[in-house]
DNA sequence: GTGGCATGGACAT
DNA sequence: TGTCCCTGCCACA
């Protein structure tokens, strides 16, 4: 489930287990080398959209989950590896495994760079929001597409697609070019918000009075109105939208 | 037990 | 736009 909230978390957490000391960097599974960074101080695990950055002197391990990968935690650093794990970096507290991920690769300083320059402002990172408005609004075609597009906004995935137009009450298919500056700025705004609080609950938080209900995504009804919910695929996944309320 | 789908993205077409 | 990918979950049988 690896949107960018996730990413935070993961980096979170992984850098409390195991950032300011010597790691043991293996691949069980023998499909990456880890040996160039076994041994090495991690510096610190970040996140950036929805890429993860485990952070050494002057080399990185750079982590896509994609759509299947995972993250295993385990307390008791010497637990056995179950059969697939790509990546396993373990400390004194813990070991922390990577299951099938879309990429896992090693990245000196300038590959580094070149990824980031690639991403949007992520909406978890620095409060760039000048920057992701430009991008919104100068963004072709609608704000359902650019909103999936990682270098407009880094981290937003289809669940929080549908969510923040709703929460905004924009239709997906509105033209970006249309958007007003104001409307944009609110839908960075709340997208921060939202963000911020999914990654520190863990799942998709679209109502922090209700954190386990979502506005349309995967319903029938609108949980505000109970118009039917509209579903149809855009920029290549499914959105949904309350037909009544994102008219 | 099996098949389809998915909170992703790269690549071919 | 379609297809593939080191998975997990669900519905269904």
């Amino acid at each position: 489930m690896p949107e960018g909230h996730l990413l935070h978390r993961a980096a979170r957490e992984i850098s409390a287990d195991l950032a300011g000391a010597p790691v043991r960097a293996t691949s069980p599974q023998g499909r990456f080398d880890a040996a160039p960074v076994d041994g090495q101080v991690l510096l610190r695990t970040e996140a950036v959209g929805k890429h993860l950055l485990h952070r050494f002197d002057g080399l990185a391990v750079h982590v896509h989950l994609g759509m299947r990968g995972l993250h295993l935690r385990y307390d008791d650093p010497r637990s056995p590896p179950r059969p697939g794990v790509r990546l396993r970096l373990s400390g004194a507290r813990a070991a922390w495994d990577l299951i099938a991920p879309s990429t896992c690769e090693l990245l000196d300083d300038a590959a580094v760079d070149r990824l980031l320059a690639g991403l949007g402002p992520d909406p978890l990172g620095p409060d760039d929001e000048d920057e992701a408005v430009r991008r919104l609004r100068s963004a072709r075609g609608p704000v359902g597409a650019a909103l999936l597009d990682q270098a407009v906004w880094a981290g937003v995935g289809n669940a929080w697609r549908s969510e923040l137009l709703f929460v905004a009450r924009l239709p997906p298919e509105a033209p970006c070019a249309d958007l007003p500056d104001d409307v944009v700025r609110g839908l960075w705004r709340v997208t921060r918000a939202l963000l911020a609080a999914g990654r520190d609950a863990g799942q998709v938080v679209s109502d922090p009075a209700a954190p386990d209900e979502r506005w349309v995504y995967k319903r029938a009804a609108c949980r505000s109105c109970g118009a039917p919910v509209r579903a149809w695929p855009l920029a290549g996944r499914t959105a949904y939208a309350c037909p009544v309320e994102q008219a």
